[in-house]
DNA sequence: GTAGGATGCGAGTGATCCCTCACGTTCGTC
DNA sequence: GACGAACGTGAGGGATCACTCGCATCCTAC
């Protein structure tokens, strides 16, 4: 779960020293993102963020390099907090999950990433698709993924249920579909759609894909 | 299939009346194109539009009167261009869909979006994600997947292959599923998926979903 | 308590970018 | 060929924004 290797242009100037500067430091990103979340990014002007922390423009500075390094930390974090929800929500003993069902296996993934993405809908528009994310953090992306799309294709060559000819594909659609779906229409609040529903739903998709 | 009605602000300033215009006006949007799939959106400036269009600034503001009504011509024209090849692949006869199989139905609809994302990979990640867009225009969007899905959701009551239990939330998640599988690996340019493999892969999904 | 480092401040700098305007060039018409 | 309208030009105004720097204030160790 290491954070992207950072150039120095975005690593922070300094280390916090005393307690202080630990909670300015979170306050910075606590208003990062509801700044983000309220102007999108271009209108997110690092002025703006610092008015948000109470704080001014020159002490934001003191603990980011740059605007970016602020957005690479709030992605960073939430492609943690991605990957540490679909690892807990997986059976512990990936042995075990041919033995279960396929929906048990796929239904508390897709209802971890819809919860993931539950609150602050806006936020992840801004993150993912609006801002320029340096290659670094790209190729982090999409190195998780292709190691989830690994781990997925083992496991459905050895589920007796799926039926799907060419695992490899089958597994980059599968992951494509979650969380692309679970972006579109969990990100969109005017969608009328409950949560629960949506993760049956796309659970319900997903199955009937893989053992048609 | 008439344009986002626009406000004054996104009006061009006046008809081109000599062939010359319209020639002029074409070549902007055609650099405009290039020079946002290259630099994005951020970094497409209008002097970079007018300069790869051969002309200056000043001329590019006698046929657009800001920056934003470019990109809302390119989104428009997109969205034509889509409404048109979905339309064109669909049977002629609505009554006649119940009677060929769904994945007849269904195939050529995403044969069509895929090879509408084929070329200009990246103009499609500036124009829909980056890219801040009008509120009309969005309406404009929302209209028609609204439009879309209605028509969809009664081909599917309708269907004697589908076994969906609720046809509106599966033509919403038809349609989703479709634009942004589409839009996700057809525009990535790595993915190493063929178009047509990619096409009869999406309809493998979806057509197995209705009719699981 | 006091020295020195850590933290906080905010007006200002330089760069970028959208868009205008005063003027030159080309085209169509008679 | 000459006149007016259509078309084209590009330097620069005005605004915004990321980021800096010189200085004030706070904290901690001794």
């Amino acid at each position: 779960m290491a954070a992207t290797t950072l150039g120095p242009h975005l690593r922070p100037r300094k280390q916090p020293r005393q307690r202080r500067a630990h909670e300015t430091r979170a306050r910075i990103l606590d208003a990062a993102r509801r700044v983000f979340e309220e102007h999108g990014y271009a209108h997110g002007t690092t002025n703006r963020i610092a008015a948000a922390a109470g704080l001014s423009v020159g002490s934001l500075y003191q603990y980011f390099p740059n605007k970016d390094a602020i957005l690479v930390e709030l992605v960073d974090a939430h492609i943690d907090a991605g990957t540490t929800a679909v690892l807990a929500a997986l059976p512990a003993d990936p042995e075990g999950w041919s033995a279960l069902p396929l929906a048990e296996v796929i239904g508390p993934v897709v209802a971890a990433m819809v919860a993931l993405h539950a609150d602050g809908r806006g936020l992840h528009r801004v993150l993912f698709e609006e801002a320029p994310r340096p290659p670094e953090q790209l190729a982090r992306l999409r190195a998780l993924e292709r190691d989830l799309a690994a781990l997925l294709a083992g496991t459905l060559a050895a589920h007796p249920e799926v039926t799907a000819p060419d695992p490899g594909l089958a597994a980059r659609l599968t992951i494509d579909a979650i969380e692309s779906l679970v972006h579109r229409i969990a990100t969109d609040a005017t969608s009328g759609i409950a949560d629960d529903v949506l993760a049956a739903e796309i659970t319900r998709l997903v199955v009937a894909y893989l053992t048609a």
